[in-house]
DNA sequence: AAAATACTTGAGCAATCGCTCAAGAATGTA
DNA sequence: TACATTCTTGAGCGATTGCTCAAGTATTTT
């Protein structure tokens, strides 16, 4: 063989993806990444190929993080229904020590994507796929007999995922955390009553 | 007196807000501008000051304008719960001719817009502002009887705004029609039960 | 008609953009 | 030790960014 690389590429991806999350795809510069890298052009091209090439490998980190999160938090809970609530009320934290930003990476990237573009069809297919995790948990429950068999899982879980990306574009406006409280306990409540009916 | 201004001012602002609002500030261009704005560099920098303050005077116009049509809305409904559940309904429309993106451009700016920034404030201050509105209207519903003495009205209101949010970012994944419609209307009918309790 | 006053024009500035590539450095194998 | 292979370096490319300003043009006032 030759000469080993002297970078750790998954540090370097998690570096990536905060820069992007927090500031975005199109104010997050080159020069910025280096600094941030700690690597030079050539080496971040030889890495990663391009500018969005890397951006859409720190989408892929995101989205599977985001996923992986969101399936532990239903193993862990008595039901899927107890896990999206939870999950709704855990959006309450204004300003989160563990994460750059409480907006949604992949709804902020969504809406600054050009439309008709194949960038955007790349982020709504994580969306889409994080809406399907949240129904089969949900068929799931049914199956157990935790979910009346009359629920429209599909149809909840579109209604949960669109909680989940007004709250976390409401968490952007940092305003009073006790609101925010509030606003979240009322969506998770809201939810269990829609499971009910 | 001397030369008078060959542009309109008023069809200037509503072209570079259609920009702004489909592109985002970020991508839309000086080029973009001139090239639709049909003017020079140095008209647009006559007229607006710089590309920020043109970008800030497209926000103002949009925030006039949506609060003018919800108000609007209000007055023309039978009681503000049902002109902000008739809303609700009305964001079912993936592909509206009247408007160029299904988005809100506040949101959208405000994803955009760099954490601790003063356009970010400029940008909280006018949902802020909306937010108002909406409560506004319940306290008068209170006031005329048609909405509960119980209800919290600015929980309501900041409830009934995270759900415009989630509905128009879900919009923009511009899925099946009639699932944007279901959606549409469960969080209609939500507010309905949300304001009775 | 002349002067004054605004607005329009567009070449082009300095800075930055994403990106390339030839040269050098470090590791593996022989 | 010599060679092959891979990674790192960073100067700098062409294009684009937001923006300026001196010159030109149109309109009103005198």
């Amino acid at each position: 063989m030759a000469r080993t690389a002297s970078y750790d590429r998954n540090a370097a991806l998690e570096t990536a993806m905060n820069l992007f999350w927090t500031k975005g795809y199109h104010a997050t510069s080159l020069k910025d990444l280096e600094a941030r890298l700690q690597m030079k052009p050539g080496s971040i091209y030889a890495a990663f190929k391009s500018k969005e090439a890397l951006f859409r490998a720190t989408l892929d980190r995101y989205a599977a993080r985001m996923s992986a999160e969101l399936e532990a938090l239903i193993a862990a809970s008595p039901t899927p229904l107890e896990a999206l609530q939870t999950h709704l009320r855990s959006l309450a934290v204004i300003a989160p020590c563990d994460r750059p930003s409480t907006a949604c990476m992949l709804v902020k990237s969504l809406l600054e994507a050009p439309q008709e573009d194949e960038l955007r069809d790349f982020i709504t297919a994580h969306l889409d796929r994080v809406e399907t995790l949240i129904a089969a948990a949900l068929n799931d429950a049914q199956r157990k007999g935790t979910l009346p068999e009359t629920c429209d899982t599909g149809r909840l879980a579109r209604r949960v995922q669109t909680y989940i990306f007004g709250l976390k574009v409401q968490a952007q406006r940092e305003t009073d955390p006790d609101r925010m409280r509030d606003l979240c306990h009322d969506l998770a409540d809201e939810i269990g009553r829609a499971a009910a009916a």
